[in-house]
DNA sequence: GTTGAAAGACTTTAATT
DNA sequence: AATTAAAGTCTTTCAAC
C-alpha cells in the first residue's frame, strides 16, 4: 500500500480532472464531475486542493496569434555581448512581440518566442537585439507538439 | 472613421475581456462584464465571438510541472540524420517529456521543450533520440518571460 | 449592439455516511 | 474523502431600446 519513490500524489481522478481542464478550463463543475466520476461539491473540492497544492498553476487561454494579426512566429537564440546581459533581459521582456523567453545554460543565454505581422517588424525587432547581442533565428513553420500536459502519474 | 490597415478588429472591451481570461480562465461572465465595463449578456456574447473568430483558440491550465514531479526543463534542438525527420518527429509525439515542439528553419529542423524528473531521465530520453538525430540541448535556469500575449492591438 | 428582468441552471454549504 | 439536499448565486433568454 505504500507510495512509490516517484509518486506525486496524483490519482485517477485527478488525472481526469487535469485533462478536462486542460481540453476546456471553462467546464462548468457539473461536467468536470462527470469527466471524473464524481458529484459536484467532491470535484470542487479535488479542484481545490490542485490549485492550493499549486499543482494547477493557472487558469489561461490560448490565443491564435495569427487571428490577432501575427501570422510569423520565430525562435530566438540570444546570446548577450560581454557586459550586456540585463539589458538584453530587458529588451525581450520590453518588446511584447516576445511572448515566451527562457534562460538557459550553454552558449546561448536566451532563447525565445517572438511573434510578427511581417519580416519587416522581424527585422526591426531583430536589429534591435542585435546592438546588445549575437542572436539565431528559426522561423516556425509547423508545431507538431502543441503544448500539452507531462506525464501525470509515475511509478504506479 | 476607417479602420487602420492593421486593424485586427479587438476594440478596447475585446482587449479588457482578452486580458482578464488571460489572467483567470474561470472568472465567471458576471466578473468578465465588471472587468469590460459592461452587463453579462453582453460580455457573454463578446466571448462567443472571441470563440467563434478563432482569436480564443483554447481554454486552459498552466500546469506547474514541478509540482508534479518534474524538476527540469530542457530547450532541445533536434537536427534529424538523412531520412530520419518523421521517424524523430514520432519519437517526440510519442515521448510525453516532450512537452512542446516546433519544425523550425535551419539547420536544427525541430525545438522542443523536454520536463523531466532527473538528469538520469533527460539522458535516457536523449539517448533515444540521438539514435536518429543530433541533438543541442539546453537546460532551462529561469523564464524571464512566461508565456503571454502579444500586443493585442494594431495601429489604432 | 446593449440593457434589465425573469426563468432556469449551476455552485456552494452543511449535515450525513 | 464522498454524497445528498437546499439555499444562494450565476447564466441565459427575451422583450425593449
Amino acid at each position: 500500500m505504500s507510495a512509490s519513490p516517484n509518486d506525486n500524489g496524483i490519482d485517477d481522478i485527478d488525472q481526469r480532472i487535469l485533462q478536462a481542464l486542460a481540453d476546456n478550463a471553462r467546464i462548468s463543475l457539473k461536467e468536470l464531475a462527470q469527466a471524473a466520476g464524481l458529484s459536484s461539491p467532491s470535484a470542487a473540492e479535488r479542484l481545490r486542493r490542485l490549485e492550493e497544492r499549486r499543482i494547477i498553476a493557472a487558469f489561461t487561454i490560448d490565443i491564435d496569434a495569427a487571428a490577432l494579426g501575427y501570422p510569423l512566429q520565430a525562435i530566438v537564440r540570444v546570446r548577450p555581448l560581454p557586459g550586456q546581459l540585463h539589458v538584453v533581459q530587458h529588451i525581450i521582456q520590453d518588446t511584447p512581440q516576445f511572448v515566451e523567453c527562457d534562460k538557459v545554460t550553454g552558449d546561448d543565454c536566451f532563447i525565445a518566442r517572438l511573434v510578427v505581422a511581417s519580416m519587416a517588424e522581424l527585422d526591426t525587432i531583430l536589429d534591435k537585439v542585435a546592438e546588445k547581442a549575437e542572436t539565431s533565428t528559426s522561423m516556425v513553420k509547423a508545431s507538431p507538439v502543441k503544448r500539452r500536459l507531462p506525464p501525470l502519474s509515475r511509478g504506479r
